[in-house]
RNA sequence: GCCGGGGUGCCCGAGCCAGGUCAAAGGGGCGGGACUUAAGAUCCCGUGGCGUAGGCCUGCGUGGGUUCAAAUCCCACCCCCGGCACCA
């Protein structure tokens, strides 16, 4: 399709219009805002790009939405800002330029093939800020080659002097308020490398699931503690003994302050979890097989027994046995009993023993005590402990019923308690009592790190949290989202969702880029969490540095003064050696321009930054700064396929642009789908895009060349004429309505192809008008009179095209801020859009009869109803909208106040047909009628049986009304013209 | 598991929140026609079935229900996609 020369050519022809619009765009700096007091403002802002990687395809939606809402505000005349920012926080910088340092062969092969960077650059990209600064550059070019309306003054990044003193404002602020708390934070981690794992460090991708055990620590008589690691300790009441892999390593250790025994592999884990650990001795698991322990809790003594599946990498490497309700415990048992004497004869145990464990069981399941366990293996026929997955399989079956279901058995101390409950209550027992302790373990293990050491659990001491989980905080900010609008609303419930989620969150790192916390500099605050107020940052910035004013002078009065208005400007200025007026003109920028209209970001961003960002602004700023409106928009796909490294099929936005012009690029993107919905980027619709923007181009350019119409009166203007115009500020109302609710899609659809339609279609009717000089200039003035107002339409969405075809028309300076073509609704002539609508079915309406008989019309006569009919049919139409009657109810109504006695007979001979036909009417026709508005069918149709003529492609179409004495009627069809409907005769 | 979103004709995709020309917009593909030396582009017609007069029948994941009337409302079920955090 790209080798059709003419494609070829107009795409050429398009590249060459876009550099040169925005290069004048930039000169004449169209979308430099400053503040003014007489226009309404609007603030617009979008996730800021993080520069670690070119961006591709998918980026480009969510800036190109932004773009055609600011744009179409801008039009709308309102003064926009658009600003943008880079962000440089956190560790994926560092970790892409290690890897390249490294020589990572994806890495390397992803960048230069696919991203098309050049090999002589890599070596500079192994210094991770100059590759931010590499990738920021790459990232700018491509968003203004896309022609976004962006104010480039107020650019920043977030590792920026100025930035970091504004994020140490912030964070004093959250901590001022109690928002900031500090603790320890379990998490995955690598031994190896001595880092934080996650899902993108691990082999395959795994996300390493981290669960909390409850460790019981049953004691020998010695007072030696054996802890077992479980996640279900209310099943204490319902230990038969304890379970220990004869063939393991195990180690007598002193663990903090105790002595304890545990497999050898567990040592490491727990020093990582900040236990201390000396190991004393080792010893055979098999040694501690026949001993006996005390139940910290029911204070019976309860043996160790041998059994293969505990498996010493497992947590503590010990097992506490509860056969009742967990599988695995119960078939070990099983096996145990099967070869009692062999056992009792290694281990040197009664055999009796043995045989006498019995399951105990301690839940209930929907009222009847129940050994769930038990049932399931037989149920199951799980012959030995062996049958590892189909025992892991029955546990998470066991699990979940009886945490549903479950409710503690009356032989233990929380009889009729939940089992969810006597989980925390035991737990919370437990451990506040000394009996038990807590260990971390990765749930889904192994899971190995990218340098093949297996992954394990770290408790980090001393991290810092942002406490989202705040019950105070979480009120603001349900509050906050109860007051901002989100586009589209099915996703509100997700922020709603979130907010409940939320709990403290780690918001500094020992590593990465950005800004350190002002109170313990030995940490960065995390990316996720300096980016939550920065939209404010750009209202000030450029004021900051055309001041001249040093990252020292913006300390936290300076920043409280200006975004808080707290504080003395007099004091402040003599303190900071700032001009008073510079520090109100920098404060009256960001009142001015503040809160933020509309952040824009993909769908991905709701429960994290946006919902971050809902928390921060309700935190620190007062109410009426609070965000506005949040637009979230949906993926890109690429034929159908979801972009992914791994398939290769990204296209970064560099390449796009090699490939194609920018505006269909935009239009593509746009078009594709809603808001939402994932759009599918394929070469169908570029094709599409290409396609109409040229149909469009050469329309308009044909018109140019007709020349500038001469003064029309309207009373030149033919019925087709204003049908045509009434449309056409029809459509633009509803583009306008579609765009004001970011129903992008639709509008382009309306804006492009409706548009090209109902002009093409009106030229097909007047074509043959233009011979008639007169004619020929009313005819160029309807069509200018629309393309001025079709140019501006589209501005919003393909901006270039739409300059260069606003200066063929010699529009006044720029169509990117030329006013949208308002439409009133008084504006509309409506009776010309029902005649439209009235027409429209009447041709379908004759196309299906000629399909139906086959028969080829040369002639065809339309018998039209009268005027008093319409009336009928409208008091009809009001009743049932009005009053709620159904069609039947309401012509019932009607009949019976009809006076006139011709018309009563008229509709009573026909009740049957007009009943049937009401409900049948469209909508738009039917509000049309039931408003009022006017039409004459007759008259209609009079004006316009030549063009009806040629839509049916037909010689001759001859409107009578339904009873003149003179119609001509062989097949006696006059008689059934209904209101709207007239009556047909093809001949 | 929890939480969201969704299942529409050959395909993509509107419509469903405010039930009524909804056999279901708009594309695409396919078939036919016009134009052309031809192809392409463009335009017209058709694209569930039946029908020699604007009609009828079947239909919007499955099964029920409410209603004069359901793709649209209610209930149950099946299936698909996304998120679940310290990662930007």
């Amino acid at each position: 399709m790209l080798h059709d020369p003419r494609v070829r050519g107009f795409v050429e022809y398009l590249r060459k219009i876009e550099s040169k619009w925005q290069r004048k765009w930039m000169e004449e700096r169209v979308f430099e805002a400053d503040p003014d007091p007489s226009k309404p403002k609007f603030f617009i802002t979008v996730a800021f790009p993080y520069p670690n990687a070119p961006q591709h395809l998918g980026h480009v939606r969510t800036y190109s939405i932004t773009d055609v809402h600011a744009r179409y505000r801008r039009m709308k005349g309102y003064n926009v800002l658009f600003p943008m920012g880079f962000h440089y926080t956190g560790t994926p910088i560092l970790a892409m330029a290690r890897r390249i340092a490294r020589g990572d062969s994806d890495l390397v092969w992803l960048l230069t093939e696919v991203y098309g960077v050049p090999k002589e650059k890599l070596p500079e990209l192994t210094d991770p800020l100059k590759l931010a600064r590499y990738f920021h550059q790459e990232i700018k070019e491509g968003m203004i080659r896309l022609g976004y309306s962006i104010d480039w003054r107020r650019e920043f990044t977030t590792v920026d002097p100025e930035f970091n003193k504004f994020i140490e404002w912030q964070f004093l602020k959250l901590r001022e308020k109690g928002f900031i708390v500090s603790g320890t934070y379990p998490i995955p981690y690598c031994p190896s490398c001595e880092n934080p794992v996650g899902m993108h460090d691990t082999e395959d991708d795994v996300e390493p699931e981290v669960a909390e055990f409850t460790v019981i620590k049953f004691r020998l008589e010695d007072g030696t503690v054996l802890p077992v690691a479980t996640l279900r300790p209310e099943t204490i009441f319902g230990v038969t003994n304890l379970w220990i892999n004869p063939d393991a390593t195990y180690v007598v250790a002193d663990v903090n302050q105790e002595r304890w025994i545990i497999s050898r592999e567990a040592v490491e884990k727990l020093k990582h979890q900040n236990y201390s650990v000396e190991i004393l001795s080792e010893v055979r698991g098999s040694d501690l097989i026949g001993k006996f322990v005390l139940n910290p809790v029911t204070n019976e003594k309860v043996p160790v027994l041998p059994a293969t599946f505990v498996d010493p990498d497992f947590a503590t490497g010990i097992v506490m046995s509860v056969p009742a309700h967990a599988p695995f415990d119960y078939a070990a048992l099983k096996d145990l009993k099967q070869r009692s004497r062999e056992v009792a004869e290694k281990y040197g145990l009664p055999e009796e023993l043995i045989k006498s464990i019995e399951p105990k069981i301690i839940i209930k399941v929907d009222s009847t005590p129940k050994a769930t366990a038990v049932e399931y293996v037989e149920k199951y026929g799980i012959k030995s402990q062996s049958e590892k997955l189909a025992l892991e399989s029955l546990t998470r079956e066991v699990y979940s019923l009886e945490l549903l279901r479950g409710v503690m058995h009356d032989n233990t101390p929380y009889a009729g308690t939940s089992v969810k409950d006597a989980r925390e209550k035991v737990k919370e027992d437990l451990t506040s009592r000394g009996y038990a302790t807590i260990v971390y373990e990765i749930v889904n293990r192994p899971v190995f790190c990218r340098c093949k050491t297996k992954v394990i659990v770290k408790i980090l001491p001393d991290q810092w949290f942002i406490d989202y989980g705040n019950e105070k905080w979480k009120e603001l900010a349900r509050e906050c989202l109860r007051k901002v609008n989100i586009i589209p609303p099915e996703i509100r419930k997700e922020f709603e969702n979130t907010i409940e989620w939320l709990r403290r969150r780690p918001c500094a790192r020992k590593r990465g880029l950005g800004t350190k916390l002002p109170w313990d500099r030995r940490w960065v605050i995390e990316s996720l969490s300096d980016s939550t107020i920065y939209m404010a940052f750009y209202t000030i910035i450029h004021l900051i540095r055309k001041n001249r004013i040093p990252p020292e002078k913006l300390t936290p009065e300076f920043f409280d003064y200006i975004l808080l208005g707290i504080g003395d400007v007099e004091e402040l200025s003599k303190k900071l050696g700032i001009p008073t007026e510079v520090l109100e003109e920098i404060r009256r920028e960001f009142t001015y321009w503040y809160p933020c209209d509309a952040r824009h970001s993909g769908k991905d961003l709701v429960p994290n930054h946006l919902t971050f960002y809902l928390f921060n602004h309700a935190a620190i700023f007062p109410e009426d700064k609070w965000p506005r409106s949040i637009v979230v928009n949906g993926w890109v796909l690429l034929e159908k396929q979801k972009m992914s490294k791994s398939k290769g099929n990204i296209i970064p936005v560099r390449k796009a642009l090699e490939l194609l012009p920018a505006d269909v690029i935009r239009l593509t993107i746009l078009s594709a789908a809603e808001l939402m919905q994932d759009a599918d980027f394929s070469l169908e619709g570029v094709k599409t895009s290409i396609d109409i923007l040229s149909k469009m181009y050469t329309l308009i350019r044909k018109v140019v060349e007709m020349g500038r119409p001469g003064p029309v009166k309207s009373t030149e203007l033919t019925y087709c004429d204003k049908i045509f115009i009434n449309k056409v500020k029809l459509l633009i109302k509803e583009i306008d309505e579609s765009l004001s609710r970011l129903r992008i899609r639709d509008a382009v659809q309306k804006a492009y192809f409706s548009m090209y339609n109902f002009v093409m279609d009106y030229l097909s009717l007047v074509e043959d008008e233009m011979s008639d000089e007169r004619r020929r200039e009313v005819i160029k003035y309807v069509l200018w009179y629309v393309i001025d107002k079709w140019i501006r339409v589209i501005a919003p969405f393909t901006p270039h095209i739409a300059e260069e075809l606003w200066s063929m028309i010699d529009g006044e300076g720029f169509v990117s801020i030329a006013r949208w073509p308002e439409v009133r609704d008084e504006e509309i002539d409506y009776s010309y859009v029902l005649a439209d609508e009235y027409i429209k079915r009447l041709v379908d309406d004759i196309s299906a009869v000629v399909r139906a008989t086959g028969k080829k019309p040369s002639r065809v006569f339309i018998y039209v109803a009268k005027r008093e009919h319409l009336e009928l049919l409208r008091k009809v139409l009001h009743y049932i909208s009005t009053e709620k009657l159904s069609a039947s109810e309401a012509v019932r109504k009607v009949l019976s106040e009809v006076k006139d006695r011709e018309l009563k007979k008229w509709l009573g001979e026909r009740m049957k047909k007009f009943i049937e036909y009401v409900v049948t009417i469209p909508e738009l026709m039917r509000d049309l009628v039931i408003r009022g508005v006017p039409i004459d069918e007759y008259s209609v149709l009079k004006e316009g049986s030549k063009y009806l003529a040629k839509l049916l492609h037909c010689s001759e179409v001859i409107v009578y009304h339904y009873d003149d004495p003179e119609r001509y009627d062989p097949a006696g069809r006059s008689k059934l013209a209904l209101p709207l409907r007239p009556a047909i005769y093809i001949e």
